[in-house]
DNA sequence: CGCACTTTTCCTGCTT
DNA sequence: CAAGCAGGAAAAGTGC
């Protein structure tokens, strides 16, 4: 899988730009060759290091038999300018095609189509395709976007502020009301972690009262939270508190209806994704990618700690669209296995946890077995 | 629609 | 004191 080197260098960069300040005592982690964020677009093998600015792509991301029509031809056009063709050549009202038909093409049709530059689509469609790898397109899909949330100015806040790169993305998302999102690479995928990432499509409900949380979360005022009118919510906030006490139980969420208008209308509903212990399993077995997430105490047993736990907490709630997401939260999910057997306690030592018998999919000879 | 399942959210109390 | 752990409670989201 030559994508993997790639995406650990992406892997590894994102982490040490996005958490390097989070614990001061893993400096011995080696902060990863640095590669600033041009890199990070190279390695991908896309195109779009000619994007500039904030403006994002909206087929960007995606694996292009998923983009749809929109997509296609905000690609095409893409292509067009980046390829110094003169847009006037080339007829995109008769572009009818969606990113399946579009990857159904053989080279003469897209020639036919778009003249000479159906030749260059041809080949960034092929470059474009093959670099979705589909046991990491989770990750994939992570740092596509987050690595054009890094090109945003971070400013002086820490890694897990409110106005963090994730919440970049979420506006980014929002401003450009994109076409529908498809999102899922699981392309016949066997592990759970290729499940998709993308569909959720809730994360713009999460992030008003991202400070609304329990644990230690700071309470501040997200910025985006004027995005999201307050009839766009149903009883769920602050404004619910009375006499400074909440409900208990999970808040609601943002209406069905709300929800696709801001995601672009998405026909289905979104599959059942990874669990959290098989995303905790995949960045575990994959150390090449984990950078100081996690590390394995004693990988025989099944023994593994959180290195960087907010960190990790943060990548599940961007996994789940949840931009709210803690280690408070998460590690009671991980408690919650303790009874399923799929974690074992561990007592007396913090953030350490071990995979029980109904785990799976971590043990060496099976990681080995999965791999070939 | 109802139910089961898996989180997510919040909380209180305890431990390190 | 802060961070983490434990686990109850309730609700959300999803699949069937």
């Amino acid at each position: 899988m030559a994508a993997t080197c790639e995406i650990s260098n992406v892997f590894s960069n994102y982490f040490s730009t996005m958490y390097s300040s989070e614990d001061p005592t893993l400096a011995s982690v080696p902060p990863a060759p640095t590669f600033g964020a041009d890199d990070l677009v190279l390695a991908l093998g896309s195109p779009q290091m000619a994007l500039e600015g904030t403006e994002k792509a909206s087929w960007l991301g995606e694996q292009p038999q998923l983009w749809s029509k929109a997509q296609v031809l905000d690609w095409v056009s893409y292509q067009a300018e980046k390829h110094k063709y003169d847009p006037g050549t080339i007829d995109l009202s008769r572009c009818e095609l969606d990113g399946a038909a579009l990857c159904r093409c053989a080279p003469e049709e897209l020639r036919l189509l778009f003249g000479p530059l159906g030749d260059q689509l041809y080949s960034q469609l092929w470059d474009l395709s093959s670099s979705f790898p589909d046991e990491l397109s989770w990750i994939m899909e992570l740092l596509e976007k987050d690595s054009l949330a890094l090109q945003e100015p971070l400013g002086e806040q820490g890694p897990f502020d409110q106005g963090s790169p994730f919440t970049q993305e979420i506006l980014e998302d929002c401003r450009q009301a994109s076409p529908p999102y498809t999102g899922s690479f699981g392309v016949g995928a066997p592990s759970p972690g290729s499940s998709d990432v993308s569909t959720a499509g809730t994360g713009a409900s999460q992030s008003p009262h991202a400070s609304d949380s329990g644990g230690s979360d700071v309470d501040l005022d997200a910025p985006d939270s004027k995005l999201f009118p307050r009839d766009g919510f149903p009883d769920y906030k602050k404004g619910d508190l009375k006499h400074g006490k909440r409900k208990r139980g999970r808040p609601r969420k943002l209406s069905k209806e709300s929800r696709e208008c801001l995601e672009g209308r998405k026909s289905k509903h979104t599959p059942r994704g990874t669990h959290l212990w098989e995303f905790i399993r995949d960045i575990l077995i994959h150390p090449e990618l984990n950078e100081g997430l996690m590390k394995w105490e004693n990988r025989q047993e099944g023994i593994f700690k959180f290195l960087r736990s907010e960190a990790v907490a943060q990548l599940w709630g961007q996994k789940k669209k949840n931009s709210s997401m803690t280690y408070e939260k998460l590690s009671r999910a991980m408690r919650y296995y303790y009874k399923r057997e799929i974690l074992e306690r561990v007592d007396g030592r913090r953030l350490v946890y071990k995979f029980g018998r109904n785990s799976s999919g971590w043990k060496e000879e099976e990681v080995v077995g999965h791999r070939n």
